[in-house]
DNA sequence: TTGTAGGCGTTATCAA
DNA sequence: TTGATAACGCCTACAA
């Protein structure tokens, strides 16, 4: 039969008894028009009879352009990130571009899985970076910069420098969270925070704070959890409830914002084991809006972060700065959540 | 300061006055041992100093291999996916290999998305298919092995063909469930089936019947989900209950198996709706296992795939077949689920 | 409108 | 043990 290789440029183009530029041209659709409309046609018809595929990897040596960005997170096991993958890969697709992915949280041998994911990108020649891995320790990612690697930030910001970054807005969501348990009636609300070292973690405590001192109110207390986990969530209540024996407050909080889905339904498992019900004793709001809250018992009241357009955004943002359009430098786009409200919110007791 | 493109194999070769190719030859881990001791130790600090990184393009080009492979499936949002696509970059991590995703369905001008993905996947030269793709429609996919490209298929079969696949054992599965159900006391059980579109669909239908077979009895009723969704679940659901009343049974259905997670949780919904308790009038058992089942209310019990081991070994298998290691051929890989027995499925009444 | 030549950074095959 | 040369398939000048 055929050869195995597949046809190349040169193939068809002797194949015609034209040069194989000519070829090139005519397949280029920003250079299409530079050949003779017959011309094209049969080289059409050939390159399809013959079978031509485009070598995209001796393009990419070629120009210089690999077509293919990487992309860092964390593990694509965690619900939240699934949206984002899915919007970088719709952004990237409409260029043509493509995705090479890193879950850079590895049980084994952490520590270097990050370095060795992003070496390993550079000898692909990714032509940029969407970075959503949170560690606030940021040695690599400093070392990226100064390499001259083009970067977009995803659901956190850069601690020093000024990185473009596409992420949520986390005062608001706090805000949303906080306004609508105080309309409820609540005046006395806790925090379960997430961990310190993560930059949500920490702007989503100080956007409880802010959004409690915005009704002239204060914190009744705030708890950090050790991780975005159920079962650290279930262990940093038990830390509020005995701080709530232990510390007896005339007014004693009666609704809690976590910092996170997971956070909030470890504590509900928490307060069902206290013999606390949720909302009539104690309401709770989380913060995500992963799949099947609507489903748990009773159904999570949280902040909708547009994960999806997060993605999407931050795919475009890079695309743009690498056309070196202007406006995308040093862009930090923020994005607004929504609340979903649901049945874990309801007026205090006797309210 | 120094010139922007990143350093060649030329240029660190020139700055210690020795040809490219022996500096190519220091690079590969395969061929270092021709180098001499310490020429090799003054290429590598040469190489480290310059900031050399190697340019895998070029190397693609020039070798014939790209090191990524394409994967293809529906959607990376559906929560089957992730564990999935986890297991198969951790096997391709450990050779070097990258996965170029695509997501095949689109809401969008639907219709050719699989194909122009394939196509870019070839124009990128990816060595192989990992397709998760389950549609029963198989042109494209035809077309693709005919072409010669290894492909391995994920938790689907391939109709005609005899295509490599990793599936979990959905009669195993339907096993699992009937056989507790049975144990438990059940004797009358009905099926909400998924799509027979799709290949678990009817693998799981099959299966169903043929568990109940294995104890001497026929299936209650079957009725089939139009899709893998909650709604979906509630309207055969009510399909269900409709005929249970419009057929009225000496023996009605007292358990349900259903197809998918999903379906299960519409189920649950439709039932309650209906004032039916779950698992004290009708007990149901989900399949897939999806994160945060433990939560709702009842807890599902569901049959548990391994969804990463899944992908796992299907990249091992596609990585073995590119060595051309027998063995690999046309392997078809079972792995058995397991159940997870949780509170939505209790005896039948006065059993 | 088409052809020619050279180069992108590596690897492979000889030769030295 | 190292060097020289020719691909790999495409793109980009520039020449015709």
């Amino acid at each position: 039969m055929k050869r195995m290789p597949s046809p190349t440029l040169q193939d068809v183009a002797q194949h015609l008894g034209v040069h194989k530029s000519t070829v090139s041209r005519a397949m280029d659709p920003a250079r299409r028009q530079l050949v003779k409309a017959d011309l094209l046609q049969r080289i059409e018809t050939a390159a399809k009879t013959l079978g031509y595929r485009p070598n995209h990897a001796a393009a990419a040596l070629s120009r210089g352009r690999s077509k293919t960005i990487g992309v860092l997170l964390p593990d694509i096991t965690n619900p939240v990130f699934p949206p984002i993958l899915r919007g970088i890969e719709d952004a990237l697709d409409e260029e043509g571009y493509f995705a090479l992915l890193a879950n850079t949280s590895r049980p084994e041998s952490r520590g270097h899985a990050i370095e060795q994911a992003v070496d390993r990108m550079q000898a692909q020649r990714v032509e940029g970076f969407l970075v959503a891995s949170a560690t606030r320790d940021n040695q690599w990612l400093d070392t990226l910069r100064q390499s001259g690697a083009r970067i977009v930030l995803i659901n956190r910001t850069d601690g020093r420098g000024h990185l473009p970054a596409v992420i949520s807005d986390d005062m608001l969501g706090m805000r949303l969270a906080v306004d609508h348990l105080v309309a409820l009636g609540h005046r006395h609300i806790a925090h379960l925070a997430g961990p310190e070292s993560l930059s949500t973690g920490m702007a989503r405590r100080v956007g409880f704070v802010q959004a409690l001192h915005n009704h002239g109110l204060t914190a009744a207390q705030v708890v950090m959890a050790k991780a975005y986990a159920i079962e650290s969530g279930e262990q940093a209540m038990q830390q509020l409830l005995a701080l709530r024996q232990s510390h007896p407050h005339p007014h004693p909080f009666t609704a809690i914002v976590a910092a996170n889905d997971l956070i909030a339904l470890g504590a509900m498992q928490t307060l069902r084991a206290a013999g606390l019900n949720v909302p009539t004793d104690i309401s709770i709001v989380g913060h995500n809006d992963m799949p099947l809250l609507d489903q748990v018992n009773p159904p999570l009241t949280s902040v909708r972060i547009q994960h999806y357009e997060m993605g999407f955004k931050s795919a475009r943002l890079l695309l743009d700065a690498l056309r070196d359009r202007p406006g995308s430098q040093d862009a930090t786009v923020m994005l607004p959540p929504q609340l979903r409200v649901r049945g874990s919110t309801a007026a205090p007791r006797g309210a």
